[in-house]
DNA sequence: GTCTATAGCTTGATAGAC
DNA sequence: GTCTATCAAGCTATAGAC
């Protein structure tokens, strides 16, 4: 059942179950005795470690997310100053996508659980604000240099429609896969961002090219 | 504290408080005592009147449900047989919306409530399929006769995008009002709509148009 | 339908031996 | 750093008087 890898040390072992964890019962549907059950430890070692069960939480947070926004930062940086607003966008997307698809099941784990704290006020603050909000501004200033006609207050809101559905695919609740009839699979990330990134990269000019919506 | 009016039956009163707090803090994060005392009744008459916690979550989520969906279906009939994308979208999200801004407190904390549910893999069935499929079938119908060029999958895959911005708004997490500087501000509803429609329809209109993204 | 009281269990956290 | 044992508090759910 659990990860009993010997290579890995007690603290991985339970940042690994608890981001397995986490992802699919969310923080209080989870206890520390079945974290440490399903790590293979004892479950004083988890309080040892990381103190109380929030800071294990954000302990699994921040683990991934320097790598995560190194990532997406170098390719931000990467980008021809000529960049379309569609290369900014994957800039912006892909390498979460990367690490999601082809990072192993922890980075998929991680994935699923960033979605669901998207919209919980509980960790707005506390998680996605205080790991992301760095590169989410480089990502805006970009922006507007692809979008130099644009009002800000546009592309903020842009942004954030473009998070709404990066975390509903990154989510994977497979509530797609059923209603299509199994037409579509959720988990065939390449292919949905393949089609996420003509819809946003429209909705960004719509909204914040020469003709955008008013102020 | 707590919702005390005297006009309420106890059932309300319960299924009130418990809107409110699961709103906020999920279904593990909230004890019935927490929610029984902030109804201002005894703590057994949450299991007199719906049984076992996951009842009572159930009761909360359809108790709205029945008439959210009539008002959408309503708004998706009284379409025109030419109406285009833009109003097709209008119609399924503007009576949520409508509910969200003008329906009261309650509704507000709905529409919190099922934008966290939407993410979580754990009431994708039991909660969103169950009560929100059929609605969404209907959208994608109608919004075949707006975009009849298309693939079937990728009017799919637009839905999932638009219900990912969808969430992400009605969750009013806040996050944007501080990344904006105060640019942007959650709560104000009716101007996220407004931006959200043009963004969509777009976003649709590249996705599934005579051009759309192949297969 | 409402109240009191409580059973039976799980929780997060820690003390102390090794 | 790891283990056993346990504490105090909280939990869902129910039994039984009114």
């Amino acid at each position: 059942m659990g990860v009993h890898d010997s290579e890995l040390s007690t603290q991985d072992r339970i940042l690994n179950a608890s981001e397995s964890l986490f992802a699919e019962f969310g923080f209080d549907g989870v206890s520390l005795r079945r974290i440490t059950q399903h790590a293979g430890v004892e479950l004083a070692l988890a309080n040892y470690h990381f103190g109380p069960k929030k800071d294990l939480f954000l302990a699994v947070i921040r683990r991934r997310a320097d790598e995560l926004n190194r990532a997406r930062v170098g390719a931000l940086d990467a980008l021809e100053p000529d960049a379309e607003v569609a290369e900014v966008i994957d800039a912006f997307t892909r390498p979460f996508l990367e690490k999601s698809v082809r990072g192993g099941s922890g980075w998929k784990s991680y994935a699923r659980l960033i979605a669901q704290i998207a919209n919980s006020p509980r960790w707005t603050e506390v998680v996605m604000a205080s790991q992301f909000d760095g590169v989410a501004t480089k990502f805006i200033e970009r922006t507007k240099l692809a979008l130099p006609h644009s009002a800000d207050r546009n592309i903020y809101w842009a942004f954030h429609f473009l998070l709404g559905t990066m975390m509903m695919t990154f989510a994977e609740t497979e509530r797609i896969d059923s209603l299509s009839g199994g037409r579509c699979r959720s988990s065939d990330l390449d292919t949905i961002h393949a089609k996420m990134i003509p819809f946003l990269a429209a909705g960004f000019l719509a909204l914040c090219g020469p003709d955008g919506v008013g102020g």
